[in-house]
DNA sequence: ATTCAAACAACTTTCGAAAGTTGGGTCAAC
DNA sequence: GTTGACCCAACTTTCGAAAGTTGTTTGAAT
């Protein structure tokens, strides 16, 4: 009899520790990483940890070369770059069927994140210049909910792919100061605003402006 | 030192094997895939086979359930509807770059591509209901090639991928008598040419509409 | 000093057997 | 005849040790 339950396999488990530890910067891009140690760090066996890596370098958050092991994918601002026309295409697509599909649940389910969002504290207290772990969360909620209206599982899940290689880039932290004068949280609203009105041009536009400053920011911090 | 040669493992070799025979029928839409019969065709050990089988599941090619092992991603007209939208949005995006983008070295490419497919023999001897595979490859070649001019390494991924796993949906094949009237190698010349003199809307219409056509014939010849 | 080869250490890859899970089938109780 | 618990076979998952690879270091020969 199917178990009520999880269904949950041990390497699931390594798979979410390994990519949590990636994506919070306790691994650093470009690191290496060496099985002896990945066993004893997540206490699990080589098999395990081999099939974590193996899904992870498939969502372009390690890199393998054969006979030489595993690496955090390392960070560049080409990369970024690049990775930041990808995802104004994408996501701009997405949204668009997005707020075009979604119906009224879809609208609920966006206000709901956004309030979340903007109730989530955002700097650290004990590190200003970095913004929470629950921020970044609640973020990547706000923005999966407003692309939740698209009813295309596949072009959904490459935005949400590349959304999540770009968290990557967070450890190219933004100070306060860096983002003078910009106001992320206007920014959000905007967004969630016109595409609730289904004012499809505007919200798109808006996205696209949205991720490319977040991403000229970044770029900016990591030159200096 | 770093050998010249391959560096290639032989996890690579299973994937690769795997790979053809799923996407050449061999192993059809649906089969369940066990372990100890993988192990004695491609004689290698589970460990081995399996991580070739999660490479396979990021492509889309096979599903795995926890416990319940792997399985050759199971076919639907509903599916087909949704890769094909996502393919004509994210192939057009692509080509649309690609025609910006391409140098004289990409319209070279294309060219020999499309000289080698007009070449290949369409039709089996033995089965005539059938496309050949040296066909395919051809055909996969071609289209791979107009989409190399786009400079953005991870948009290009993102096509050829689905691309691939529109393959499996050659299982069904369309007999020639379903595909009367249509004239597929020109469709293929138009979209070449308007590529290179770069007509970039022509070129994208035609792409569109030659995706659009090919997964409606299937769909048709699949309700039947 | 420089070059080359052979030996070494650390790691990656591969294997096959042990442990755990699932679904089905059997048998007794009602 | 139906229900429910138990058992069994087949398979998936996990493990840790064996085999293979890489880059480095050592030492002899030019």
């Amino acid at each position: 009899m199917a178990t009520s339950g999880a269904g949950v396999t041990r390497t699931d488990g390594v798979h979410a520790r390994l990519r949590e530890d990636i994506l919070g910067g306790v691994l650093s891009p470009g690191q290496r990483l060496k099985f002896p140690e990945l066993c004893r760090r997540y206490d699990t066996s080589v098999g395990a940890a081999r099939e974590a890596l193996t899904r992870l370098a498939s969502a372009g958050l390690v890199r393998s070369q054969a006979h030489q092991g595993y690496v955090v994918t390392p960070l560049s601002v080409d990369d970024l770059a690049e990775l930041t026309v990808a995802r104004v295409q994408i996501e701009c697509l997405v949204l668009r069927m997005s707020v075009s599909d979604g119906d009224v649940r879809w609208e609920a389910n966006a206000i709901a994140a956004h309030h979340l969002l903007e109730r989530a504290p955002y700097l650290d207290p004990d590190n200003p210049a970095r913004s929470t772990a629950d921020w970044a969360a609640a973020h990547a909620a706000f923005h999966e909910a407003l692309l939740a209206g698209c009813a295309n599982r596949r072009l959904r899940e490459v935005a949400i792919g590349l959304r999540d290689e770009a968290e990557l880039y967070r450890q190219w932290s933004i100070t306060p100061a860096k983002a003078k004068g910009r106001d992320v949280a206007a920014e959000h609203r905007a967004i969630l605003e016109a595409s609730i009105a289904r004012d499809v041009d505007v919200a798109v536009r808006l996205l696209g402006e949205h991720i490319s400053t977040t991403s000229k920011l970044l770029i900016d911090s990591a030159v200096e």
